[in-house]
DNA sequence: GGCAAGTTTTTTGTATCCAATCGATACCTT
DNA sequence: AAGGTATCGATTGGATACAAAAAACTTGCC
């Protein structure tokens, strides 16, 4: 908000392939071939190359030497490390939110749960994306920069893994748990507000770890080592 | 350890930089242009770009369209945001590493703090860099991977901000409390082992708050904002 | 002497080009 | 026919070249 910080072409590159990764447009595994990319945006691999290191350092992509970038495939394993440090930032977003949020910002995050009910019901991508973003919003809210990049890189992961994993997009359980949380920090109850995001990151979580079974070859060789599944 | 990762040159030239800012070698506001720092490594300026890239991405550099990239200066402001964001990931990382941390492990921890020990009284950039690869080393040994780079990242920063704002560079008192940690680490006692990581990481902080007093004009003005100070 | 406008110079942003590396296919050997 | 090896193609890693923007300098005017 304070810094224009005015944007350059990498940038919306980086926007867009970032979208169209959680949207499931692109789907893990994809490969991400520089110059198509480049032409696809009409702009030269140089860009795109810049792009893709951001994602790479975000983790929504990984890249091999001189075989170029995958959309990342996020292991059984990386996802519970990933919960583990979102459930670790959320609450700590919580903690700061509590003692720093204005009715103002509350309203920003009502609008929000307002626009996440506006499609109710209709499972898909961008239910996840708008799940997602009232996490983002909640810790941009929390006014700590810091934490909020982190949170931001982590959700976007996790949408990620939500979208590889969850056998149904279904995210209508965690609507009426925002606006749960939402209330427990207006009435300042910081024990309620945390244990309520605790929950809904749990289940969260479950909804990713129970999720269709290894019943394909390369889902299980996908387990035990990525570099011979391509 | 378990990725080879081969390593390209841009991650050489970051590697690089990456130290001599945490060294002091650049100090903070020091403009990098790109060829100037291109020649001096031998490489050309697209290298010296990804590097800058990745350094900006974790805010060690800030760079401003068509000004190029600086040495972050991060304000009072923002290492406090970093440092509440620190004891919030390491707190972490000792609750995990309580669970799953070897006997191997330790060992590995006691190795840096011997060579702590073994520059004690040296007071200086090293030092400095010592005392966070501790840290970093932890958070390795903890297992989370993802964790782990985000302690490196927030460790680094703070080095710069130490390095910034501490009236003296010395971190004798750290060392001890280092293995002191270690010590609660190796007998499970989880409730000491984080109440000895918060006031490490208090004291730690502390030591950058009150520090060398705004007397040069440069700093004075970067209070008040960056985009005048240049 | 100071200020302002125009010009020069430096530096970044972007595109294109060459070389090195990896994977795949085809061929040869056993 | 199966396995190993060599060549070929595709794609990235890196360098150079060109364009645009900003900073610095100069010059003229008040």
């Amino acid at each position: 908000m304070r810094e224009q910080k005015q944007s350059t072409t990498t940038d919306a590159v980086y926007e867009l392939l970032c979208r169209a990764i959680i949207e499931q447009a692109l789907q893990p595994g994809m490969r991400l071939p520089e110059d198509t990319v480049g032409e696809q945006f009409g702009v030269s691999r140089t860009i795109v190359r810049h792009a893709l290191v951001r994602l790479e350092t975000m983790g929504l992509v990984v890249s091999r030497r001189n075989r170029g970038a995958f959309v990342a495939e996020p292991s059984i394993e990386e996802a519970q490390q990933i919960f583990q440090v979102r459930r670790c930032l959320e609450t700590e977003v919580i903690r700061i939110g509590i003692e720093t949020m204005s009715e103002e910002d509350f309203e920003q995050l009502d609008a929000h749960v307002r626009r996440e009910q506006a499609i109710r019901g209709k499972d898909g991508p961008v239910s996840i994306r708008l799940s997602g973003e009232f996490h983002i919003l909640l810790a941009q809210l929390s006014g700590n920069e810091v934490l909020a990049r982190y949170v931001t890189e982590v959700v976007l992961r996790c949408s990620l893994i939500m979208a590889m994993y969850a056998k149904s997009h279904s995210s209508d359980c965690a609507v009426d748990e925002h606006s749960q949380i939402i209330e427990a920090l207006r009435t300042a109850n910081a024990d309620l507000a945390v244990s309520l995001m605790e929950h809904h990151l749990g289940a969260v979580a479950e909804r990713a770890a129970f999720k269709k079974a290894p019943d394909t070859v390369e889902s299980i060789l996908s387990r035990y080592g990525k570099e011979l599944a391509h």
